[in-house]
RNA sequence: GCUGGAAUCGUCUAGUGGCAAUGACAAGAGACUGUAAAUCUCUCGCCUUCGGGCUUCGUAGGUUCGAGUCCUACUUCCAGCA
């Protein structure tokens, strides 16, 4: 095989880079923004809504389709399977580790703020030990076990081009020393999920490839170590990972940039609010997932240049979503009005419309993103975009 | 005309002696970042120094320490009989 990343244009900071991954399911651009499909489908979005809008790429679940593994890899690995066919990547469970499990609720918050606690031990639906992690599923309450080993396997059989190492995601307010432990831990998955992979990875008929996850809270010494120790392990990538403090997110993946082997491929797991992506970029993240565009979507927070707008107060409004957006749903002429009236109707139908023209416009808002952080790299011209887009963005 | 039944916050609705009064929807505000999220939180009679104060359940009286709840009359609506 032949090299998997090639970097094309570096920032004067040597971090921030343009470059293409290659996957046997097509190339990817970057940086570039995955759609996040857990279940092998974007919520609301049609495969040709995703070419459409410019998707390079989707982000699966390797918990959420642990059940449909065989069946996955008999249809030919999740490309085909879902009906995609391009590259994707699926995380290993990781982030379920911490979401089900001490951060059950509502931890995820890039804010720390007073009260904010772990769930109660006995609350948990995720407990960690050395081995790995006892699940119980949030729907139906069925015990499942995934360690590293079991995570590698399932994500070989599900076939996704790139993987991620088993990880233990903390909360913000875990403490360094609990960050110590559980860094600790993770390393040791790192390990055993290399050398699991390594048995599994080309059993689909093509590569896939294995990303490490760093870990390590908001602590200077804990990052850099644990780049140095993955740095040096035989990963194709890694996954830059954590729950973010908005304010320390440039210094984290500056450290930990700085440590890891420049020409790999590196993926920030679970961001995209634009100044997040700015930062990413910035300090050498070339790929990039999140919920968020499309679940705001959902909820009625419309992205635009000037910021995002809540479609709840837009009742009659004849505004474009974005006058400058190219997305379909805009270029279709729906006004604020026009997608609050579909949303409010009472009418199912009306209300799915909805769901996917408002999908559509937050995901291409972030894919173009992407498009002119490239070009305004290719162009010499990152900062200056950047300071312009984040003035406009946020009014300061 | 007679006989039943019903009138409660924008709407529907709970409430048969201690109630500013249930639930749902609508409305308003906020949140959402590797999806337990087409979700969640808060407000939703008026005023408030957030302690509380005031006025409310068709209208008018009455019984009672106390009435949305019981009684009387009236108004309107619904059903059945004429």
């Amino acid at each position: 095989m032949g090299t998997m990343f090639e970097a094309e244009k570096t920032l004067s900071n040597g971090l921030g880079r343009i470059g293409v991954i290659h996957t046997a399911h097509g190339d990817i651009k970057t940086p570039a923004f995955m759609v996040v499909g857990t279940h092998g489908k974007v919520k609301f979005l049609s495969m040709d809504d995703l070419s459409d809008l410019g998707a390079q790429a989707m982000l699966s679940n390797g918990y959420h389709l642990r059940r449909k593994a065989a069946e996955i890899t008999a249809a030919g690995g999740l490309a085909k399977w879902s009906g995609w066919n391009g590259p994707t990547l699926t995380d290993s469970g990781g982030f379920q580790v911490m979401s089900l499990g001490s951060g059950m609720g509502k931890v995820v918050s890039m804010r720390r703020k007073p009260g904010l606690a772990n769930a109660a031990h006995k609350d948990r639906l995720a407990i960690v030990t050395e081995k790995g992690v006892d699940f119980v599923d949030p729907f139906d309450k069925s015990p499942d076990f995934i360690g590293p080993e079991e995570s590698m396997r399932i994500q070989c059989q599900i076939g996704s081009d790139i993987h991620m190492a088993f990880d233990e995601l903390t909360t913000i307010t875990d403490s360094y020393e609990y960050n110590v432990d559980a860094l600790a831990r993770t390393e040791r998955w790192a390990e055993r999920s290399l050398k699991e992979h390594k048995k599994h990875c080309d059993d689909l008929g093509y590569h896939q490839y294995l990303y490490g996850v760093l870990q390590g809270g908001r602590w200077e010494d804990l990052r850099r170590s644990t780049a140095r120790k993955l740095g040096a392990m035989d990963f194709d990538g890694y996954g830059l990972g954590g729950s973010f403090e908005k304010e320390a997110l440039g210094d984290i993946l500056r450290w930990c940039n700085e440590e890891l082997p420049f020409d790999k491929p590196k993926h920030l797991l679970g961001l995209s609010h634009p100044d997040d992506i700015f930062i990413g970029v910035e300090m050498g993240a070339d790929t990039f997932d999140c919920v968020a565009p499309m679940r705001e979507a959902r909820h009625g927070r419309i992205y635009t240049r000037d910021g995002n707008i809540n479609l709840r107060k837009c009742a009659g409004s004849d505004e474009p979503l974005d006058e400058s957006c190219d997305c379909l749903t805009c270029k279709a002429g729906l006004t604020r009005g026009k997608l609050r009236a579909l949303w409010k109707s009472g009418d199912e139908r009306l209300k799915e419309i909805f769901y996917n023209m408002a999908t559509v416009h937050n995901t291409r808002f972030i894919v173009r993103l992407m498009e002119e952080i490239r070009q305004s790299i290719l162009e010499d011209r990152f900062y200056e975009f950047r300071d312009e887009f984040l003035k406009r963005y946020y009014g300061k």
